[in-house]
DNA sequence: AGTGAAAGATTATCGGA
DNA sequence: TCCGATAATCTTTCACT
């Protein structure tokens, strides 16, 4: 992966509907040239895929909660269970096993304290958790889906 | 925002390369009035834009941390400082200002610990923090652009 | 809301450096 | 092996009915 791939992913990490020809023009190549490295770089799976961003507030989820779990059964079946039980759930957006003292941080979005309050009984009606501590998002600084590319590996085969 | 308004987004969330013939064949329209539904959503601003998503793993960005700050300032050219640092540093892709008893919460990607430790030195060598708290994600269970659309308004003018 | 045509974008193949 | 050009196909966009 070299510097040319690096400016391509960048502006598609910013813009996945930006075309071929303004790709091009701005990463200093050819249409076709473009095209082999954005395909190539989609074959070896570095491109995951292209999703739509929808406005949170415009569809009712302004609300963000962050929800850091502890468990007193660490065994594989729990995990097995609550792991489908958070991804059934669509208001759930991340769940994460942690290092430290909690166990997971869940992040979900929902319209408002009260709708957090069904979500969390519904949580616990599914699964046994020994603590759950909720906090909510007052302001969002900052939010992205582009990844750095400053640790890129230089090569690959 | 009718019932085929939602099928349509939750298409496009998933998958923003959708043709619009696979749309509308989809979502049981003719391929105009996919088309124009769609481009009023855009217009209303309900699709906020369409991005590539990598995979951190490939562009070395496989370890995630999550960051609880608190701070014994809180005036407004304080938050105002912070805001700017974090907005700088790509490694920081979620910052959050939460109630509770932690004032913000921080989500970076990085290569390894030792990286999170010269993120680390940068973020307090700009700013001035009361209390650092940091905790590693060792098993991603999900994560999504996805956002739930059950909770959608039913109509807006 | 549907048709169809013009404009634009994507993809594959081919020839050359 | 990589790059650029050309051509065929598919998509998007929009005016008109």
């Amino acid at each position: 992966m070299d510097e040319t791939d690096c400016k391509l992913l960048n502006l598609i990490q910013h813009d996945a509907a930006l075309s071929l020809d303004e790709l091009s023009e701005r990463a200093g190549l050819s249409r076709n040239a473009c095209w082999r490295r954005i395909k190539r770089l989609e074959d070896e799976g570095i491109i995951k895929g292209r999703v739509t961003l929808l406005d949170a507030s415009r569809i009712n989820v302004g609300l963000t909660a962050f929800i850091a779990l502890r468990t007193t059964e660490h065994s594989a079946s729990w995990l097995e269970r609550f792991s489908n039980a958070v991804r059934d759930i669509p208001e759930i957006i991340g769940v994460y096993r942690m290092t430290g003292d909690v166990d997971y941080l869940l992040q979900a979005v929902i319209p408002d304290v009260a709708a957090y309050d069904r979500l969390y009984q519904r949580l616990i009606g599914r699964i046994t958790l020994a603590d759950v501590s909720s906090s909510f998002v007052m302001q969002e600084i900052k939010s992205t889906t582009v990844l750095p590319l400053d640790y890129a590996p230089e090569r690959r085969g």
